[in-house]
DNA sequence: CCAATTCTGATAGTTGACTCTCAGATGAGA
DNA sequence: TCTCATCTGAGAGTCAACTATCAGAATTGG
């Protein structure tokens, strides 16, 4: 029921999916590839691809960045951005030792995230629900603390605006960039 | 040429379907309205709204918000965060006599800005050019340092954040919680 | 008042996201 | 192996954003 050949085949669908449908993202943009192209590349029927996602949109959703969410429950306790900025931190080492040795890294990036901020931001109050109970959590606040609530908005904001420099930017260290973006915050926001 | 009948009427056309636009979007949602209900409630033909709008995301374009820009260029000289909360709390401040007359300002807000924040950080580059330039002028900085972008993310991220809330807690007064968290930003990010 | 320009509505068409239905395939459990 | 539940592809269909065309109406400048 678990581990059944069943599982692992929807699993493995799930996961083609994803892989091509970034993949053509990466080549021709968000807008450009319609899910006919992915389902076709990634070798299923077009109305399958709906059984996996109810949307087109719902493939860029944050959690499917779950580097980031399994990094800040591994947050060792602190103040709301110092947490943010491990967590980003962690995230990235984790993700550049794949994405170096595949030598995509910063195409992989700039191609999906700035979507993917921006589709989570207007869809996905869940996300942000989810994101603010794991930083009050290592906090040590109430989740529905301010100071949590503005050093996610303030991280995000800077992530984003880096993210997109960096989108356009061919020689920019984008993790080093925003880590350093980071700090600055680092030495205000309380709570 | 200027004033002519001609230009009078377009620009009447303009804010009609604007109004109307903004008028549905806030009853049923941005989704949920059909261009073509907005052409029928500014008593125009569809197809000539795409002659006043190339797109429908269009409508909700920062640049439609422009006490924002235009507080921007009106601030005192100062630290980037000093001047974007100087703008913001100009902006509300200009906004809320006309809206709070009418009785309408938090829902307006509640229902424009979301989707309003979202459609530019994906699709105007320009205009966080534009902020950047303002901010930058006003910082004394160059308009690629990065403080300003610093500062322009983390207010923004900030002012997103409380915007959702504010969007879902009718007892919430915005402005001023934006201003508060705002205030916070402003004791470090230097430059 | 006339002619050139511009704007508009009507109409039809394209595209792509998304739904529905149904019959056949396939893994799960006995 | 047999049966049941589930998954899939195929195909047709809906809906809404957006485009293209074209003839008629209105505004302009002279």
């Amino acid at each position: 029921m678990n581990g059944g050949l069943r599982e692992r085949k929807k699993a493995k669908t799930r996961e083609a999916i994803l892989r091509e449908a970034f993949r053509l993202f990466r080549e021709r943009g968000y807008h450009a590839t319609t899910v006919e192209q992915i389902a076709e590349a990634a070798e299923i029927s077009p109305a399958t691809f709906f059984r996996y996602f109810p949307a087109k949109e719902d493939l860029v959703r944050l959690d499917r960045f779950p580097p980031l969410v399994e990094a800040l429950a591994e947050q060792p306790p602190g103040r709301p951005v110092t947490v943010l900025r491990g967590a980003f931190r962690a995230a990235f080492a984790s993700l550049s030792a794949e994405e170096i040795a595949a030598g995509h890294e910063r195409e992989v990036f700039a191609a999906t995230v700035p979507e993917l901020l921006v589709a989570n931001l207007r869809r996905s109050p869940d996300l942000i629900r989810e994101v603010r109970a794991l930083v009050a959590d290592r906090a040590g606040l109430a989740p529905d603390d301010p100071g949590v609530r503005d050093a996610i908005g303030a991280v995000f904001g800077v992530v984003a605006m880096v993210w997109l420099e960096w989108a356009r930017t061919p020689g920019m260290d984008g993790p080093a960039e925003i880590d350093r973006a980071l700090a600055n915050l680092e030495s205000c926001l309380r709570g």
